[in-house]
DNA sequence: TGGATAAACTAGCGGTGTAAGTTTTCACAC
DNA sequence: GTGTGAAAACTTACACCGCTAGTTTATCCA
């Protein structure tokens, strides 16, 4: 087959086939030959849409980005819109945990990332934080966010109680992964909570002074 | 050469030689070969020593983990005690930034990383947290420590003018790599002192109930 | 001293990303 | 209408990847 008569790809075929298979099989199951196969192409055609298959990942881990809900910034109060877009932030990553280690890497040159991080420090530069300041919470929430997706804590450790017998307190580690998402939930609400009503008093008490 | 006089490898000499290529190429730049040909040997003769490759990798994470120093919480105030010992992690996860993805994925099977979690949780627990809320603490601190180390917040952003031409509030973002160190140093530490911060008082006012 | 084990080797399998060159079709300028 | 050039698929091929299998030989222990 030469040039076919109707167009066998385009950009967002393959972007929503890799998001696909990012999704069901991980990452590494994400080769070129894999996924021209999916599509029903030989390998390198995909080459003649994308430069790279870096690019191909990059395109996917933006169109996750594209799902998180920067409404909030509009209409709330900057607290509230911290912890509205944060939680959504962190569900779409939650449903899309095996592109969390491309999109650790930071925007880039991808829009729906460019657009988050400008809604972002925009609304934090009109509650009145510095420029520095607004970076620095917007980085810290990435972390946070990025971090609890990245990998589950729970998870981390084995369910195997011989594994822990010689750690004085760590009896019931085994136990973690059964429950996996109370843990790893837990732990994003409470630093979610903590570090934004900690933000909260202190602009609060930097205004009045 | 069949089995030679004198040893040519040991896990230690492998180990040691693999986190040398990590910090100074990354972990695309380890391969079994290229490992192999840096000791001095043929390819496959790692695997007399190790079973697989991400045998090694955890290895190499599990030495970068052992240097972290958890003393602080034999002598000091449990909220003391967690800023300096995640100064300690943060500091040397950003002298081996390459291999944070491979730790990133928990303690495993690592004895370092598995006796860090049992002095960060048993310190928690004696300073009279309920296991819960101590295993999100746990996890939440490694969120950001890990979070900030994965992937650097300045350099996510290119350094291209052009770039931010039309997002409202990004003016100034291709300026960020160059502030590289003040701006992913002030955002973690600003998110560990709020948090800490916050522990204590929510501690507090729990302990006054 | 004999046998098992261990540590190196070589050869090779199936897979990877991607470069190069080829063929055919389509869109458009004359 | 009809060349012309770009575009979109193809095939082939390169260098490398992790890892397996089988071989050789030195060392250690009974």
């Amino acid at each position: 087959m030469a040039r076919p008569r109707q167009v066998l790809l385009t950009r967002e075929r393959i972007v929503e086939a890799a998001g696909v298979l990012v999704d069901a099989e991980g990452l590494d199951a994400v080769s070129v030959r894999r996924l021209a196969t999916e599509l029903g192409v030989a390998g390198p055609s995909l080459y003649n849409h994308f430069a790279t298959k870096a690019e191909i990942l990059d395109a996917v881990a933006d169109a996750v980005i594209a799902q998180v809900d920067v409404s909030p910034f509009a209409g709330h109060e900057w607290g509230k819109a911290l912890r509205l877009w944060a939680q959504s932030y962190h569900a779409v990553l939650s449903e899309h945990p095996n592109i969390v280690p491309v999109l650790a890497r930071g925007p880039g040159r991808n829009p729906a990332a460019l657009a988050m991080a400008d809604a972002v420090y925009g609304a934090l530069i009109r509650a009145g934080w510095s420029p520095s300041r607004a970076t620095h919470i917007g980085a810290l929430l990435r972390y946070l966010v990025t971090g609890s997706a990245l990998g589950s804590f729970a998870l981390g450790f084995p369910g195997d109680p011989e594994l822990y017998a010689h750690y004085p307190h760590l009896h019931h580690a085994h136990h973690l992964a059964e429950h996996r998402e109370r843990v790893d939930e837990g732990a994003f609400v409470l630093g979610l909570e903590t570090l934004v009503s900690g933000l909260e008093s202190q602009l609060k008490s930097e205004a009045e002074r």
